[in-house]
DNA sequence: TGCCAGGCGGGGT
DNA sequence: ACCCCGCATGGC
């Protein structure tokens, strides 16, 4: 097992941004456990950092020595410097995600590799909340890639040459049809035929063309993926799901509700879509129908998996 | 116990 | 451009 080493300590100045909601949401127990998350800065040659909510934190690379340009990554990927006055600006009476965007203006969305992104949007391919996150769960175990963080193990996800190299623990972990199109993004990436730090430079249409290209991926997971690993949002991520809703809200066809979603949210349609998945806890389409019927549009802690306390269950 | 769920591609029109 | 179907798996 990698031992990592202390390379900077720091502490981050918050501003507005409140780290304990943007640690825990779509988190796990190994990463999060309520006031100490461990954010991946880079999952082929590990760089961790150990972040606590209350901003103090410590970056760890293999050599024990790095540049201060982790600390800009540490912030980026977890939105400090982001500024959501816009998105605030546009939600704040907004029927759906008005009171989400009052309650909980501190969270930011925490960004992960495009490769890792990727993954989880094919996890929730055709599947529940919660079976998706489970399939991720079980990929991280099954594979069991570890690095030693000071004296804490620390779970990473697989690389793309981890499953190449082992396709059939995929089934394993109940991914299903899903395991192909892991294995063909695991490819692209295994022969370097994707590279996010080329990708970064190019605008979201052309980003969302070239990941469309890999078997098994569509609009929905490639916007996905550009809104977790790029921090782009000018191309929402819609599934039948939030299209659903979104014809039911705003009263339009189920045809023209991305259109909608796009002319309301503008270049944050993508941290919108998002958000929205936050604020009805993630439920099935009819359980989410009947909360917004209830005008319950922020999360409850119902003692049952959602996207804010996920890391509870999944340990 | 059969549905069916935050998609997708392939095959039809 | 559309529409429609099958698809692995696990939860209800």
């Amino acid at each position: 097992m990698d031992k990592l080493k202390p390379c900077i300590h720091g502490k981050i100045d918050t501003g507005e941004v409140d780290l304990y909601l943007t640690l825990a949401v779509y988190n796990f127990g190994f990463w999060f456990n309520g006031v100490r998350g461990f954010v991946i800065l880079d999952d082929m040659d590990p760089v961790v950092a150990e972040v606590s909510t209350s901003g103090d934190y410590t970056i760890y690379s293999l050599s024990g020595n790095c540049s201060s340009e982790y600390i800009n990554r540490l912030e980026w990927s977890l939105g400090i410097q982001e500024d959501l006055t816009m998105f605030y600006k546009l939600g704040m009476d907004d029927p759906l995600l008005g009171e989400f965007i009052r309650k909980y203006y501190g969270w930011r969305l925490r960004s992960t590799s495009l490769w890792w992104a990727l993954i989880i949007g094919v996890c929730q391919q055709n599947a529940s909340f919660i079976q998706g996150w489970r399939m991720l769960y079980n990929i991280i175990r099954l594979y069991n890639r570890k690095v030693l963080v000071g004296k804490a193990e620390v779970l990473l996800p697989p690389t793309p040459y981890d499953i190449v190299s082992n396709k059939a623990l995929l089934i394993n972990a109940g991914t299903g049809y899903r395991a192909n199109t892991i294995y063909n993004v695991a490819k692209t990436f295994a022969n370097k035929e994707l590279d996010q730090d080329v990708l970064v430079k190019s605008s979201s249409i052309d980003i969302e063309e070239e990941l469309k290209r890999i078997k098994g991926i569509g609009s929905y997971t490639a916007r996905l993926s550009i809104v977790l690993a790029f921090r782009k949002y000018d191309l929402p991520p819609i599934d039948r799901w939030l299209r659903k809703i979104i014809s039911l809200v705003y009263k339009v066809s189920l045809k023209d509700s991305e259109k909608m979603w796009m002319r309301k949210w503008g270049k944050w349609s993508g941290l919108a879509a998002l958000a929205t998945t936050i604020a009805l806890d993630a439920k099935p389409l009819s359980k989410a129908i009947e909360r917004i019927k209830n005008r319950q549009l922020a999360p409850i802690d119902e003692n049952k998996p959602t996207p804010l306390n996920l890391w509870k269950f999944l340990k």
